[in-house]
This record gives C-alpha cells, structure tokens and sequence, in this order.
DNA sequence: TTCACTTTCACCCTTTTTGGGGATTGAAGG
DNA sequence: CCTTCAATCCCCAAAAAGGGTGAAAGTGAA
C-alpha cells in the first residue's frame, strides 16, 4: 500500500527535484504539490495524503504555525517540516505544533526518504544535525511568546514607540511598556534591537 | 564545445536536483561542487568553469561578497546567483559585484537553463520576477554603507550600546553616534530596531 | 585637482527607553 | 482550589537614543 505524499514549498528546484527522487526511489508517491499556503489549504480539502512534506518561509505564511493549524483540522496528518533553518527554538515549536520530522534542506537524499517511511510509521524522525543539536540543548528553554508580545514586536522592528503602539492595538502606552519588557527578558535580549535580531533568527517575526 | 560549470550551495538537495537537471538536459557538464565558500576557493585555484552558480546564504559567509572577491582573481569568470532572496537592493548589489545573472530557486526549470545559455555567451540573464523589480524600482537608491557602519550596525544588532561598541572599536562615543545617525538616514529607518530589521531584509548583517 | 564620501570628533537639547518597584483581572490547567 | 500566566495598568529615576549642526583629515575616483 502505497505513502501518498504531497509537498508545500515555494522553491521549484527543490520541489521538482524532490519529487523526482521520491518518485524514483519508489518510497511514496505525490500526490500534490503546493506553492503557497493558501492553495494547500484547498488542497487538502479534496485529497488528504498520509504524508505532508511542509516549508517553513512561505510567501503567504508561516509553516510552523500552518503546521498547529492543519493538525487541528486533520488530526492523522503526518507532517515533516523541510526547511533550511537549523535553529533550536524553530525545531522546537515544530514538533510542539504536532510535525512529526524535520529534516534539513542541505540533508542527503537517503536521509530524506529515510525520513519519509519512518514518518510513515507514525514514527518520529529527525535529521542528524537537528537530532544532536536537541540533544545538546536539551535544558534549554524554548522561547513562547504571548499573541500580544509578538503584536507589539513586529510594530517594534517596523519603528513604532511605546506610544504609537499603543494607539495601534488601542491599549495604555504602560501596557506596551510591560510588553516590551516581558520580551527583553523572554528573549533574553540587552535592549529592543538585540530583541528584533533575535526575533528574527527564531522566525518570531518577518 | 561544452560549458563547464560548478555549484557553489550548501543545501545538498537543490545541488543534487539542479546538476541532474542540468546535465541531462545537456546545456553543461558539471565540473565541480561545493557547500561553502572555503572549499569553493581551494576548487577555483585548481579547475575554473566557464559559469559559477552562486547560493547567498552560505554556512562561511556572504555569496554577494564573495561574488566581489572572486572577480577580482578571475575576472573573466561569469557568476550566475542563484538564490531565494528577491530583494531588490540584494540584487542590486550581485549586479554591482560583478554577477551576470540573478537566478531565484522558485524559478521554472527552463528559465535557469536558458539563464545558463545566455550567461555562458557574455550576455546578462535575470529571472522574470528580478527584471521586473529592477524595472520597477529602476529610480530606487541602493543602500551603501561603509564598513564601519556596518561594523556598528552588527554591534547594534548585538545590543550593544553606542558607549560599549565605541570601546570595541576604541573610537569615541560621539563618533559611533555619528555613524548610528549615518545608518538611520541611510537606511531610512526611524530608529534602531527598525534599522536592524531593514540590515536583515537587505541582508547587510547576520 | 576637485568632488564625493568615509572616518573621525564635538556640543546642545528633547524624547524614548531601560530598570527598578509594584498591582489586578481572568482564563487555563493540575 | 490553587497556581500560573497572559493581559492590563501605575510610578520613578537614570541611561540611552534621536535630532540638529558643524567641522576636519584622509581616500579614491573622475
């Protein structure tokens, strides 16, 4: 019985690529292939694969959180998250969000249709450098920041104030203030641009 | 007499795909592969192909840059960029280093061939989606900063203070003050966390 | 040799942020 | 029931950043 597959990502090599290799190994076959969030979604209305092969830095969106979204509606869903960045807090929320792997864009093609099958086992996989680097950062907090929090850190990379902010979400400027502290501290950041840097190495803001 | 052409990506998925891809449809031969920019060096010194394919966001350092160091050793290598980043001054910037074409990884198939084929006889190839920004944004100032500002502009990201990044440097409080009040004109941002963000997008830090 | 730009430093004054210290409500979870 | 935490608001003092402006030495290109 054969893995139906289908695949979200924006970069056409890659897709057609992989597509081919999965095609050609004989591990799966797609069923469906996806540019943007948004044509998914209708997607996988009509088919539901076994296996969802999801990019994080979609046009349309963020696949992490794409990812909290569709494990909700398609509670059986096996995803995999495809993707090039190999940060700890964005590995993290994935799997919290119900992904069942992550594999890096730079992994081998074995790696990568050794992923598919144990995923298709219902099994957890993950590639090698995101394995050890969970292993190694195993104590480490991973960083949860509140709707509001990151509300008011997207106004604060775009250059508003305190007090502009708060006539954007219709709040006291000392709520704001309370906000832009909680995120230094939760972010673990000096002061606000070292909190925008960091925002962005964890895909909390783009 | 065929082109001879080398990849220079660290995500090993795109170069698999891309090298089948191209030498089966027969436009080169593949004559060399790299993941960072170190080994590409060491590779250039022993075999140089007529066209380089060169990623951005290599794991050692700035493909932009590196586009820039390399036309200075061998200047009549022809560089093709081959990215996911469709930013205008980043282009902007491959163009001014000496790139001749700029090639994004969501790009068709047969537009990267026949960017190849129009590289390798000396003439300038842009994927659709970059002519048309470079067309639409024709009168648009590219941002240049100096070296120190962008020394600063690391430091900033950092949360460093203008006192701090003046003891970095050993130069006086007034003058990382100057440069932070350069940076925020020239990058058009209203204050520091909006600066860091725009250095993201234009990929200046990281 | 101009001209533009980088790099460097200086002074003044205003606004914003930062770093402390609190407090209350209400929802979610054990 | 009790705890945790998001979300909301308050005050103060010190530090930092922002805005205006000026200026001088050095470099590199036209």
């Amino acid at each position: 019985m054969m893995i139906n597959l289908q695949i979200v990502d924006d970069h056409k090599l890659v897709v057609e690529s992989l597509s081919k290799l999965i095609v050609e190994s004989g591990v799966a076959r797609v069923t469906g292939i996806y540019y943007n969030l948004e044509s998914c979604r209708r997607g996988l209305e009509k088919t539901l694969p076994d296996i969802l092969l999801l990019d994080i830095g979609l046009p349309d969106g963020d696949g992490v959180e794409f990812c909290a979204e569709i494990m909700n509606t398609y509670p059986g869903l096996k995803v995999i998250m495809l993707t090039t960045y190999k940060e700890f807090s964005i590995a993290k929320r994935a799997l919290h969000n119900g992904a069942l792997g992550y594999i890096l864009k730079n992994a081998e093609s074995e790696e990568m249709l050794a992923g598919i099958e144990t995923v298709s086992r219902g099994d957890q996989f993950l590639c090698e450098e995101i394995n050890l680097l969970l292993i190694e950062k195993r104590n480490e907090e991973v960083v949860w920041l509140a709707k509001r929090e990151k509300e008011v850190l997207k106004y604060i990379a775009e250059g508003y104030t305190s007090k502009e902010i708060a006539g954007f979400i219709h709040r006291d400027e000392e709520t704001v203030r309370t906000y832009r502290r909680n995120l230094l501290i939760k972010l673990n950041a000096k002061n606000t641009p070292e909190a925008v840097k960091k925002g962005y190495e964890m895909k909390l803001i783009w």
